[in-house]
DNA sequence: TATTGACCTTGGTGTAAGTCCTAGGTTGTA
DNA sequence: TACAACCTAGGACTTACACCAAGGTCAATA
């Protein structure tokens, strides 16, 4: 049975994470009569270490809390939480997809400024770095715009 | 010269955000004498532009706003610019591949489900979901907890 | 035993990056 | 002239915490 303290230590979060989580209900300690104190078992352990790692694939603590309930809910390996997960990595990959490619444009534009010598303002040009970028904007893809107001919610 | 939904639209923001990123000042349109209304021209449009991308790639507001002040002060692709893109480059590049593990992790753990039949709580059993996970993290890896509560912020 | 220092509690405020809402003014088309 | 669709400012709400403040607890040490 573990403090708030050293659980968070444990799971490197910080005590008031852990409070936090415990107000959200993700977590939930006994508490002491005596003092008050919460008290984490290894039942809170395993939370705590899944919603870290869910956390990280972009979840909301809403959504980690659906999962988790409806996973507890019943013992099997439920349909719903498959699916709210499958959906959730395909988006990551989207998502993973296209940080990459925009790493890619960032180092190239890198590059290109340490080719070029260091120099003042020379009226035409006002910032090498938007104007670097927005080339690449252009050339490499046109995703940033110009696709004619179409969806959006109206 | 285009309005805030205009503009709004055209990059696929919502108009509050654009009116948002006006008042911390990355953008500054034109403001009618008649009637207050903002107006952007093609600079504000490269700056949104640059704005969207960097915060894809995890800047915050205020860093994006040091950057462009930064890359407008003096014309030259300024050092300072390049060295804060290079580090960010580098913890993105870290978080693509922690996200990737996890991927992975998750993608096993959620075959796995599949293959499993649809039982009954077993009473020894909590939670597949999260026993496989856990059963994951120890043999993976075991970066999620037990270092001997080492560095932290004392 | 008294006193540290490190913990614990609740409750409140602040942050980022918006979203949504109110209340009212403007514009352009039917 | 009426209507939809825009515009303005300002304030409240959201998420996932962080950071106080005021006060209680606990274990080890002087």
């Amino acid at each position: 049975m573990k403090t708030v303290t050293a659980i968070a230590r444990q799971y490197k979060v910080s005590p008031d994470t852990v409070r936090h989580y415990t107000k959200l209900g993700l977590l939930y300690p006994l508490r002491s009569e005596e003092n008050g104190y919460r008290y984490f078992g290894t039942a809170d352990e395993n939370r705590l270490s899944f919603v870290i790692s869910a956390k990280k694939l972009g979840f909301t603590l809403k959504e980690i809390q659906n999962i988790l309930s409806t996973a507890e809910a019943g013992d099997t390996p439920c349909p719903l939480v498959r699916d709210l997960i499958n959906q959730r990595l395909v988006e990551i990959k989207k998502e993973m997809t296209e940080a990459q490619s925009l790493v890619a444009r960032l180092e190239i534009a890198c590059e290109e400024w340490s080719d070029l010598p260091d120099r003042v303002p020379s009226g035409s040009s006002i910032c090498h770095l938007i104007e670097t970028w927005q080339n690449h904007c252009i050339v490499v893809s046109s995703d940033n715009a110009s696709e004619e107001e179409s969806n959006e919610k109206t």
